[in-house]
DNA sequence: TGAACGCATGAGCAAACGTTCACATGAGAT
DNA sequence: ATCTCATGTGAACGTTTGCTCATGCGTTCA
């Protein structure tokens, strides 16, 4: 804490076998805070799969059937089904029952933030910036 | 055309009945015009990773060497230097020689947004929101 | 009531992924 | 110059993961 006062402190000192500089010190002590950690993993995690991202995209677009979301991203609904439960379990999306289907939609807009901010920095990315 | 830009399905998997055919051309349609989601799928995918996550949160604080990241993550120096290879050629990480150490940092805001969108969410989720 | 349909779930398998190991490179230190 | 350290890279290996297949459950309609 104290001799991570300057910014970059300590980062200099990595002789010998001993790496262990205030810097790391602090960086860890930054990051004990963080309780959500493995959460938060998965959550990225989920979103970065092909088949898991292009449902949250349609989902962005307007709630939809397992058949539905079959259908758009090419997979079996066997499939679909899988992941839509993966995407449940991290409260990404929610559904609803309308007789035999069932009609999911993103949870919240948190989860439109996270896919737009992703597609914003590949957008970006593509264009050399 | 609309239709056939990216791997929007193309085909009919459960083509037995087609629920909603405009829903799922609308939806189609909306999502013909994102030409980044492969590239914004590997971006969440390498931050969803649990020791790539650890080694972003740790550049979020500041900029450290290989061998610090190892010492933070607990992983060998190798394994970063991979990790890192992946979130570089993502443009996600920066790096400058100093010597013979190359510290690396965050590459841009975009990053740090997303990292706390992720923790953000997760939090929220554990609090039973 | 029985058949068809939409959806969910478990097992099994092939592909992808992350780590370790071994080695190479380049920059200080002796 | 030589040695050591920090890092980068390729290959191998064990694990994880997402798909398909088969099956079960609840709902709708004839």
């Amino acid at each position: 804490m104290a001799a991570s006062s300057g910014e970059l402190a300590g980062r200099d000192t990595c002789d010998a076998t001993i790496i262990d500089t205030g810097a790391v010190q602090q960086v860890r002590s930054a990051l004990s805070g963080i309780r959500s950690r493995k959460t938060a993993c998965d959550i990225h995690g989920a979103i970065g799969d092909p088949t898991r991202h292009l449902l949250l995209e349609a989902l962005a677009v307007m709630p939809l059937c397992v058949c539905d979301l079959a259908e758009l991203s090419g997979v079996s609904s066997s499939a679909v089904s899988h992941q839509l439960r993966a995407l449940r379990d991290l409260d990404l999306v929610a559904f609803e029952r309308e007789g035999k289907r069932a009609v999911y939609r993103l949870a919240d807009e948190h989860v439109r933030s996270l896919l737009a901010l992703g597609l914003e920095h590949s957008a970006e990315r593509g264009s050399g910036l």
